[in-house]
DNA sequence: CGTTTGATTGACACGAGTCAACACCAGTGG
DNA sequence: CCACTGGTGTTGACTCGTGTCAATCAAACG
């Protein structure tokens, strides 16, 4: 079986005990296949449970009165829907799946049981929490104040950094099950120029995007020209190499 | 005195005790001045304990490597500069003053005492940053899909509300302590554009401003003209105000 | 008073949007 | 097996919103 990317992406942050580690597991046990442009969760909603992504990739977005989309955020493996329904009696905003998706709803009685009884759990469940918060700051500064081109490469890294901590990449490539129209609603940019920046990218070099599957020649290349700094992912010290040209380490690719 | 803004907007949430109130205020005690301009703290930093705006205006930003700005959230009173500084490490960005402020330096274990021994505290803290968040996205929201003028008009609609719950704006106007300069790192414009805008604004009547203050003549005209829709804010019925009958209207509209 | 910072205005350039046509599949059904 | 379809990607021509540069004003300030 796949590792759990929950507990990929939490260990991250902290080692967990056996125990914690057994109550992640227990909590995504129960998975059931989402198709790919599905609602999982709409506006106006007040979810039951927590959904967690196992496994495709989902966005957070919001419909705009003139019909054009904003998407706000996305959800890969490892990633919650929503922690904090308690709290908020409504939705703000939707949740879709992009790919098909392997999600778990789990229980609110569940992540009680997690943050409560294991303090561990929840410190990362929080760390979790507040990247999500930071990844949207960065989003909001690169719509705000970086163009097409820089917007586009700085959101690819972001993503190889986000897939590799849950084991979804390569040292410099990925899967992105995402249209042209999708990257034009998450960047803020109209289809056709989202294209026209693709093109721009291919021809210097910085990327190989071939249907959903993107590959990085030069990955501190990229990083450079969309002047991607990823301390707002909060990920500490990479875990082995990372880093240099000569980093081989190359993660063990299950999907 | 002035009613504590933090409990205030806390109260929005769910009413709280007496004992909640007391600590609440207790913790709000000891404030400093700051002028304007000026850092509370930088990225990079690491700050001991949490500061709780209690007069004035402030923002988190980031910087560029380019050297723009991007202003990511505009700080009012009863707003924390940051709640969780404990989990992470440091600051992905750097919060500072727009105009002179008074600021409450809480230490470390007075918020924990809030969150482990005042529970409904806990909650509405919660709400607090989930409600932060939902702004971020509604920013982002905007500043991809919005023109520039519907984007001013819906901030200048999100402050009236936000000033209105901690008791710093009336029924249709507030003082906006903020330059045209830093209005344009906040909307992701040039300030000559900002300008532009807010003439275009004020030649529609949809907004007077002169200096720092800030009349909105009609104010459902507006929330129409940017297509605000406040349940983002997640306040719940509006408190009693006049302010109620209209807004079920525009929200009728965004349907 | 100069100095400085912010607001305002105009001329011009450029990035990005719009519209439209076409190519390229993958799926569908006759 | 092959038209037919709808969604996506690609391109070109043109428009328009916004940025840039620069000059001028206005107000705050030492």
């Amino acid at each position: 079986m796949i590792p759990n990317p929950l507990l990929r992406k939490l260990e991250r942050f902290e080692p967990l005990s056996e125990a914690d580690k057994a109550v992640v597991e227990r909590a995504s046990r129960h998975a059931r296949t989402v198709e790919a442009r599905t609602d999982l969760i709409r506006e106006g909603n007040k979810p039951a449970d927590v959904r967690l992504i196992l496994d495709g990739f989902a966005c957070r977005y919001k419909l705009l009165p003139d019909g054009g989309r904003q998407i706000l955020a996305y959800l890969v493996p490892g990633d919650f829907c929503d922690l904090h329904v308690f709290i908020l009696s409504e939705m703000d905003h939707s949740i879709a799946t992009l790919s098909p998706c392997l999600v778990a709803d789990i229980p609110r009685e569940m992540i009680l049981e997690m943050t409560e009884q294991h303090p561990k759990i929840a410190r990362a469940l929080w760390w979790a929490t507040l990247v999500d918060e930071a990844v949207l700051r960065e989003w909001l500064a690169g719509m705000g104040r970086r163009d097409a081109s820089q917007q586009v490469a700085h959101l690819f890294c972001e993503m190889l950094v986000r897939l590799q901590t849950v084991g979804f990449a390569t040292e410099n490539s990925y899967e992105l099950p995402v249209s042209q129209i999708e990257l034009a609603d998450t960047v803020g940019l109209s289809n056709v120029h989202v294209n026209r920046t693709l093109q721009e990218l291919r021809a210097q070099g910085l990327i190989v995007l071939k249907g959903k599957s993107l590959v990085i020649p030069d990955v501190d290349r990229l990083k450079r020209f969309g002047e991607f700094n990823p301390n707002y992912l909060h990920l500490g010290p990479a875990p082995r190499s990372a880093r240099g040209q000569n980093a081989e380490e190359v993660e063990r690719q299950t999907a």
